[in-house]
Formats: structure tokens, sequence, C-alpha cells
DNA sequence: AGTTATTAAATTGTGCACAATCAAATTTTT
DNA sequence: AAAAATTTGATTGTGCACAATTTAATAACT
């Protein structure tokens, strides 16, 4: 009786121990996963605008605020320049923006909008509209999603 | 009088208009960064694992379940061959997994776990509850978080 | 049996993402 | 002013992601 109990204590115990690795008991997998659904369902939509969705969030951006250094973008979307410098000469290849060195200080790179990266607002303010109707979640649900995630991620 | 009026009202309904495209009005991009915090996270505490995030996922299914199909595997993370045929490829030459072509159905790709890749379930499950402390969400909201996030991309 | 369709992986090519390093300009300190 | 530290972006190299195509094997159909 004793032995039965032992035994049934430990696998207890293992299930426990192990239970934290099941993919099921995760909060970042989905997250990670929601991540990419997200993205392939705004490359769904993006169809001739001919971008991608880190390029749109750079578009967001300039929308907001026009001419803003590498270094301030960067910060915005939690991106290094390794990252950004690449994509912004695809950009201007794309001519989506222009990238300018300020002459006050040589070190820092001026990106601003061209004509056709402002009138590419016209086009995305499309989007948002079409991908919330695919969202099985209620607003008040989105409202409590939203900022539990910006809680998650302003951490520091 | 009425001239004022109108002025305003339309720019109200100019600001409504493009209030969807503000990034801190965005659902996805928050999702976006907390996914990418999340890996690096997950980076600081693999350390000497020599693991990207990626692969611990892939180890996490085959500890659940072991001998499993590049396309079970691939249904599970939501990852395509594109992206796990060069993964697994790396993860054998680490020695942590095998490769094997099916008798019954020469089409199918087995993965298995080698002795290392089993071993190393007693290093990976030290690390959920490290990550877990760095976390400023309550037990509650990291339930309802986990909830939602999971409504969300089971949405088909 | 022979043709067609389907399925499973692999391959190819592009675009992030990021750690690590580097180079140049600027600021701070002595 | 000269040396050291900091800041800003660019570069390099590795590893995902994923769309699109290809190859090979199996299943379905006539």
């Amino acid at each position: 009786m004793h032995n039965l109990i032992t035994i049934f204590a430990s696998e207890i115990e293992t299930m426990v121990k192990y239970d934290i690795l099941k993919l099921n008991n995760q909060l970042c997998f989905p997250i990670y996963v929601a991540s990419r659904e997200i993205i392939q369902g705004y490359n769904k939509y993006f169809g001739d605008l001919d971008i991608t969705y880190p390029q749109y969030l750079v578009l967001m951006v300039l929308w907001e605020d026009d001419e803003m250094t590498v270094n301030n973008i960067g910060k915005r979307l939690h991106l290094d320049s390794g990252t950004l410098t690449p994509l912004f000469k695809r950009m201007e290849i794309k001519g989506l923006i222009t990238r300018n060195r300020c002459r006050q200080d040589e070190r820092t790179v001026r990106i601003c909008l061209t004509d056709k990266g402002k009138q590419l607002k016209e086009e995305a303010v499309k989007i948002p509209p079409q991908l919330a109707k695919d969202l099985t979640l209620s607003e008040d649900e989105i409202g409590v999603l939203k900022r539990l995630i910006y809680k998650l991620i302003n951490k520091e």
C-alpha cells in the first residue's frame, strides 16, 4: 500500500515537472504563431501594393511623423539597423522613401516619404477593416487582449 | 460659422479615418513585437544549449511524441517543409535528431530524437520558470491572455 | 495496366531578424 | 587641444519564414 502511494506520487510529480514543456501549456508559442498568422493575413490583402509587413510598419511610422532618423524608427518598431538598413534600401529602390545624411550630424540618416509613399496611405487605410472582419474575437476581447499584450511588452 | 463647423467636422473625419493606421491603435503590431521579445528572452536562457527557439519548439513536440513525420511536426507548429527541412538538417548535424524515410511510404520522412536530444529535456525544463519571473503579468492575466491568443489563432 | 490526381518533401529565391563587429563622427573628459 | 568614450549606421554571417516550383511516390480512376 505504501509502495503504491509512492509510485503514484512520483508519477504525479513527473507529470507536473514536464507539463511546462507541453506546447499547449505555453504562452509564448501561440503568440509566435499569432504573429506569423497576422503577417500572412496582411500579405493576403497587400496584393498589388508590393510591400511587406515590416515595410508597412515603417510606412505607418512615417505617416504619423515624416522625416525620422534610422535610430528613431528603430526604437519605435523595436528593430535595429542590421534589420532596417537593408529594408530601407529596398524601400528606396521601390521609390517609397529617400535616405539622406544630416548636415548637422553626419552620423545620422534621415528617412523621408516620397509622394508615392505618401499616396500609399489611401490604399493602406482600407486594409485594417478587412483584417478585422476575419477576427473571431469580440470588440471587448480585442480590447483586453490589446491591453495585456502591451503590458507584456512594456515591462522595462 | 457654418464654414467653421464644416472645417471642424472634416478634421474630425480625417482624424478618425487615419487613426486605424496609428501604431498604438494596432493589435497586430504589439503581438509581432511580443513574439520577437519572447524569442530573445529564450535566447538569453538557452546559453550553452546551442539551440534556437524554432529548434526548441521541435524538441518540445518530439518530447511529447517521439517519431513524427515532417508533415505532422509542421502541422503542430504551423510551419511548412521549406522552413523545417533545413532546420531538421541543422538539428541532425548537431546530433539532436535523426531523419529516415519510411519503408511503407517512401515519401514520408520520420524524425526521431537521439539520446542527446532526449537528455536536453532535463536542461530545458529549467527554462520556462526563469522566463516566467521576467513577466510583469499576474497569473490571472496570463490565463486570460493565453485563452484570448489561442482563440485568435484557432479561427478556422 | 495506364493515365491522372494527390500527397510528401525538397529546392529555390527573397526578405526579414539579430548578434557581433566595424567605421566614422561627435561628445566628454582630462 | 588631445585622448577616451559614446553614438549612429553599416556590414557580415547565420537562421528562420514562406511563396512557388520541382521531384518522387502513392492512390484513384477509367
